[in-house]
DNA sequence: TTCCATAATATGTCGGAGTAAATAAGGAGA
DNA sequence: TCTCCTTATTTACTCCGACATATTATGGAA
């Protein structure tokens, strides 16, 4: 759609945000490649909401006219968005939006999109509560067989959790290496494979935490919990600690975003 | 690499295994495109070891070539793989697959890929450990949130499963349906995605237990309770049955794989 | 030996042409 | 009038060949 022609306006959204994208600039952060620019700002816009389920988008020559990329990269990034599950194309009947059941929610990139503008809050107390799930049954298995290596690797991560506050990237990348520690405890790839995800949901919420206001709570008794517990080789007392540290953290995560 | 002119025998490993796809034949099932096909092809290669992580797939010209299909359709393939976690690539040094943590093996396509071979009976056993936590929790959610409408897909799945067995594919619908209902009335879109992946790894361990023998035990009994505490309201009663249908099952699947 | 300019190589991007599939339109027959 | 089959048309799908870009390897100068 060169702009100086525009009279084929066959679509039903297009008319009022034409001063859309020319991509490669700012969107396109250094390392990615542009059909990685294309599918963030596709997934992002996706997630957000600016296309909804059931939505078909506009025509792959027109879409890629618009975004001024070639046919190959827009075809590229939609083959990543269907991959995730968040559209499928068929011939003839176009690109559309597939309902959010089908959409891989729990892949480390669609959950950035999703935590890109602002996530909807029953969403953050999904993942919350599928946190409260997983983790204090991962904190019981790795109870059962952790090994020394393990047991350092929670030592070390303590240890920078304290030297560091989670308003600081340092703090947030050891608390996140503390819980990834445990997971890995757990001898279970599915489980370590959640990790991903709910390690970056935690990252992501603990910054909405700070953006809210400082932390009130120190963390390190409850997490030292944890850890001792572990190290005991005590499954339940690992379990009832790490149940009330994601009790606590939601309760904190909640009050931040009421404000 | 013009076909009349191949003198050019640069790459390492092609001599060999020249006798090797051509796409877009069998492996190529309807309704699947040509790229979802190399996608399926490279899926499956990876998750059974033909490549290794560290491995280094052979150039795009070249590989593209050996499968007789153009570079966009073998692009838009790695795409997908690369969508998965399952390889990255950088120019100059090559397509490499990636360390097996991270592979996004929830993936419902990555899991298929991975039963679609001989899946190892550690990824299994894992899988179940995952059922195992997250089941009997959602069961407990359901029981505090479902209405009427999930109570009557419960039911409704029930009847189905009286009226089959496990042995057919409606049997297994209907033992999926149930479950899913389940993940349903817990309104947890994250839990309901999980749903996707523990239902597809269901699906195929009861087709290994068909594949080994016939089901000695009859589940009806087991899956009433969780519907009857579920339909009671009774939280921790539902998870209890839960958590001895799950034993149960991995019990089954435990005696039928070492078979 | 160290460092920087240069070349080599593989992925990345582009534009265009043609194929195949799914829907819509139109017409023949009942 | 309705049904069914044929035909058009639209759209994604595939292929091709060329060029751009990024990264590594190479070789020469300091």
């Amino acid at each position: 759609m060169f702009p100086e022609v525009h009279e084929t306006v066959t679509d039903t959204k297009r008319t009022k945000e034409s001063e859309n994208a020319k991509m490669g600039e700012e969107t396109r952060g250094p390392g990615r490649r542009l059909h990685g620019a294309i599918a963030h700002k596709l997934g992002t816009d996706i997630l957000s909401g600016k296309y909804a389920p059931g939505d078909v988008l506009s025509g792959e020559v027109a879409f890629a006219e618009e975004l001024q990329v070639s046919r190959s990269a827009y075809r590229e990034a939609i083959q990543v968005l269907t991959a995730k599950g968040l559209v499928a194309s068929r011939p003839k009947a176009g690109t559309r939006v597939l309902p959010r059941d089908r959409w891989n929610l729990l892949d480390p990139e669609v959950l950035g999109w999703a935590f890109a503008g602002e996530p909807e809050i029953e969403f953050v107390r999904n993942l919350f509560e599928l946190r409260a799930i997983i983790e204090p049954a991962a904190a019981r298995l790795a109870a059962q067989r952790r090994d020394k290596s393990d047991l350092k690797a929670m030592k070390d991560a303590l240890g920078e959790m304290r030297r560091h506050t989670l308003t600081t990237e340092a703090g947030r990348a050891a608390d996140r290496d503390f819980h990834s520690a445990i997971l890995h405890a757990t001898r279970n790839q599915a489980l370590m494979v959640l990790s991903a995800s709910i390690g970056a949901a935690v990252n992501w919420t603990t910054q909405f935490k700070q953006r809210a206001r400082a932390l009130p709570r120190n963390p390190i008794p409850d997490h030292a919990r944890v850890y001792d517990a572990i190290a005991a080789g005590d499954a339940e007392g690992a379990a009832e600690a790490m149940n009330i540290l994601v009790d606590l953290a939601l309760e904190d995560t909640r009050s931040a975003m009421s404000s």
